[in-house]
DNA sequence: GCTAACATCTACAGCGACTGTAGGTTCAAG
DNA sequence: CTTGAACCTACAGTCGCTGTAGATGTTAGC
């Protein structure tokens, strides 16, 4: 039980709100505690955490990680599990993608249109009212 | 006032609830009311309805929507503002878009690499549990 | 005019993934 | 033994809606 709930916060990169928020939600276990009350951790919650803030930083939403950390407690089952989770992801983030360029192309076409002189001539007010001057009917 | 607030609302492609919405956070002005108390929209509604639906769909926030609608109302004033608002916005998609492919390239790399086995050999789970192991220190 | 069906009303809770606050308690160093 | 930092619980707030419950309004057909 080496670590404070702040030392272990410090470590992982993360608030102090968020460790006990993973906890309320039973993304991490309920941590022992002192005698007076406060959490201690040990390297196996470390290992776990570290684990959720790099799936949270590859995108993953927690109910992913939770699943993603109930399979990786399984060593011998077959992984096709996983690979679903991390392909349906891949495919959310490539959307996402595709949707931000889209809204860049039209975007940047606005401003570059844009003169810069008086709001009743700016392309930019003038294009967001009126969606038939966009290139894509389908931002 | 031709039009309730299901007809404006199926128009534009708003839930009806989203509309109460906008009032609430007074993005869209107070309706006028029937005698029995429901809402009733005009032309001038729907065209404020539209933009902001708009402004919507290439990603602006309700607050700049907001800030928008406002420049929008004085023709006369230079543009300055609303130049800047789209432009500190094609920023932040720019960095939207770099973020989601940077997750993109580690998580094919960890999709490709898995061969498909046991969780213990998953290349998925293995790289999950190790930052080490990816290509990027930051994604 | 009456009834049935549908639309609308208010007020509130819930989502995801945290962040921030208030008011109190525990711990470790000096 | 005191001080001050770190910890505790419980709850509200963020954003942009969506969904619910229970009551009331509107309108078309008879």
């Amino acid at each position: 039980m080496e670590y404070t709930i702040g030392n272990l916060a410090r470590r992982v990169g993360y608030a102090v709100q968020t460790l006990r928020y993973f906890e309320q939600i039973g993304l991490m276990p309920e941590a022992p505690r002192t005698a007076g009350g406060q959490r201690r951790y040990g390297a196996r919650e470390l290992r776990r955490l570290l684990f959720i803030k790099h799936a949270r930083e590859l995108g993953f939403t927690l109910n992913a990680v939770r699943s993603l950390l109930a399979l990786a407690a399984h060593p011998d089952a077959p992984c096709e599990a996983a690979d679903a989770i991390a392909g349906a992801h891949l495919t959310e983030i490539d959307e996402k993608i595709g949707k931000l360029q889209a809204m860049r192309e039209e975007l940047a076409r606005m401003v570059e249109a844009c003169a810069g002189g008086l709001i009743a001539e700016c392309r930019v007010i003038d294009v967001l009212a009126d969606h038939g001057k966009c290139l894509h009917e389908a931002h």
